[in-house]
DNA sequence: GTTACCCGTG
DNA sequence: CACGGGTAAC
C-alpha cells in the first residue's frame, strides 16, 4: 500500500488555509503534518479541511507555535506528551496513528542564540524526545517523526557550513543532542533518497536577497524508524506554484512509502 | 492680518504625514490642530515638519490620543493643563499662542456609549474646559478653540438627527456641557459662515456605504471668542484631492480670519 | 527587516 | 469590521 506523507511550517494557517488546501488537492497525501498553525482550538478552521475530505488532530495556542495533523483516512490520537522538561504548555507536538503509521509531529523550539535561555530549551526539548519515544515505541515499529526540527543535521544542509557553524540551527550542541535521538532508532527519508545537498526547506529572510542568492537551511524534515524506511520509495521538497512566496516561507517536504500489507 | 487656521484628526501622523504635507504645502495656513497623532514625543516626526518650515508643539502618548499644534510663525506653548477632573495621563489638549491668537486644541473623549464609564468620564472632561478657559483666558481675548470635539451640536449636524438623538455624539447630556462652555464666550464659526447643514468631518464606517449614503457627523470645530469670531472672513471643509481615503478618515476643517493690526 | 497576532478604538 | 500601533518571533 503507497503512503505518501508531507510537513510543512504553515505560518499561521489562517494566512495560508486557501494555499494549503489548493497544494492538497494537487498532491494527493496520507497524512500532512503542519506546524505555527497560530491558532487557538477553537479558531482553527477546521470546517475548510473537512469539506476537503480531511480529518484532523490539532493543538495549538494564541500567537505562537501549533501543530497538526491531517489525513483522509481516520486520525488516532496517541500519546503527545513530552513530559518535564518540555511540557511549558507550547503546542510543539502531536502525535497520531494513521494507517497503522505512528506518526510523530513536532515544531522543535528555533532557539534564538546559542547564548540564550531559549537554546538551552532547545536542547533539552530535543533530548526529551528521546525519552519520549522509549516510553511510547519501539525502534522496531512504523514510527514517522516529521516535522520542523530547526536544526540542519549536516554540514550539506547549510549553505555555508564552515561560516554557519555555531549558528543556531547549525550547532554543535544541537547536532548532538538530534543525534541522539536520532540513535533510538532514526533514518533521514529524504537524505536516504537525495544524497546530493543544498536542498533548503527554509531561508532566513533577515539576510538580503536570501531567495535568489540560495542561502538556506534544511531544516524540516521526514525520520523514520528503520521497518519504515527501508520501504521508502522517494522524498522531495515541493511549493505550491500558484502561491506568491513570502520571504518567511517553509516548503513542504515529502516522502512515499510502500508499506506491507 | 490674514490668519488661517485648520484643525484635523489625522489618526496617526506617522501613516499620514506625506498626505497632510501634501497638503499643508496646497494650503498656506497660520496654524494647524492635529488630533490623535497616536505617537509618543521621542518618536514624534518633527523633521519632516521643519523642514517644510514648521514649529510645532506635541503633547503624545503610546498608541492612543496625541495632540500638536504646527505653524510656520512662533509657536509659544501656554497652560494645556486640564486639571483634575481630565488629567488621567491622556494626551488630549494641548495650547499655544500663535501671532497673537490663543489656540487651544482638543480631542474630545469620543466617550464609547452613553451608559458607559467612558461617557460620564467625556462630559465631565467637556465641563472642566469651562473651568480651564476661566483660568486661562478671558472671552475678550482672541481665544481659537478647535480641535475634534466628538459631538454634533446641532440636529444639521448630523444625517438622521431624530434617529440619532440620543446616541454617543448627540446626546442630551453633550449638548449641555458643551453648551456649558460655549457659553463661557464661544461661536461656531464653522456655522457662522456655513448656516445650511449636512455638512459633515466625520463617516462612521462601521455603517455599510455610509460615504455613499453621507451619514456623515460634523464633530470636528472651529470655536471662537467674539474679537476673533467677528473677524472671520470664511470656513470650510477640505480634504487632500490626491488621498485615497481610508472610512475611518476626518476632513480638514478651516477657518479664515483678519485679525486687528 | 518582515510577518502575523493581539489589542483598543471608532 | 477595519485600522493603527505594539509585540514577539524568526
Amino acid at each position: 500500500m503507497i503512503f505518501r506523507a508531507a510537513s510543512f511550517n504553515i505560518n499561521s494557517i489562517r494566512s495560508r488555509k486557501e494555499m494549503l488546501l489548493r497544494w492538497l488537492e494537487q498532491n494527493q497525501l496520507d497524512v500532512i503534518c503542519l506546524q505555527e498553525t497560530k491558532v487557538k482550538d477553537e479558531d482553527f478552521p477546521m470546517a475548510d479541511f473537512k469539506e476537503a475530505g480531511y480529518q484532523a488532530l490539532f493543538k495549538g495556542q494564541k500567537s505562537y507555535n501549533g501543530v497538526a495533523i491531517f489525513s483522509p483516512h481516520e486520525v488516532t490520537p496517541i500519546d503527545s506528551n513530552l513530559g518535564d522538561v518540555a511540557e511549558t504548555g507550547e503546542a510543539r507536538l502531536i502525535a497520531a496513528s494513521v494507517k497503522g503509521v505512528n506518526v510523530i509531529n513536532t515544531y522543535i523550539p528555533q532557539g534564538q542564540s546559542p547564548d540564550s535561555e531559549r537554546f538551552q530549551y532547545k536542547i533539552n526539548w530535543i533530548k526529551a524526545l528521546r525519552d519520549y519515544f522509549d516510553s511510547n515505541f519501539a525502534p522496531d515499529q512504523l514510527v514517522l517523526w516529521m516535522g520542523d526540527f530547526n536544526v540542519a543535521p549536516e554540514p550539506i544542509d547549510v549553505h555555508h557550513p564552515e561560516k554557519m557553524l555555531g549558528k543556531v540551527g547549525f550547532h554543535p550542541a544541537e547536532h548532538q543532542a538530534l543525534q541522539y535521538v536520532k540513535d533510538w532508532g532514526f533514518q533521514d527519508v529524504f537524505r536516504l533518497h537525495q544524497p546530493e545537498g543544498k536542498q533548503f526547506t527554509f531561508w532566513d529572510y533577515r539576510i538580503p536577497k536570501v531567495l535568489e542568492r540560495n542561502l538556506g537551511w534544511r531544516i524540516d524534515h521526514i525520520w523514520a524508524t528503520e521497518p519504515l524506511a527501508k520501504c521508502s520509495i522517494k522524498s522531495w521538497i515541493d511549493i505550491e506554484p500558484r502561491y506568491q512566496p513570502k520571504p518567511s516561507d517553509h516548503t513542504f517536504i515529502l516522502a512515499e512509502f510502500a508499506l506491507p500489507e
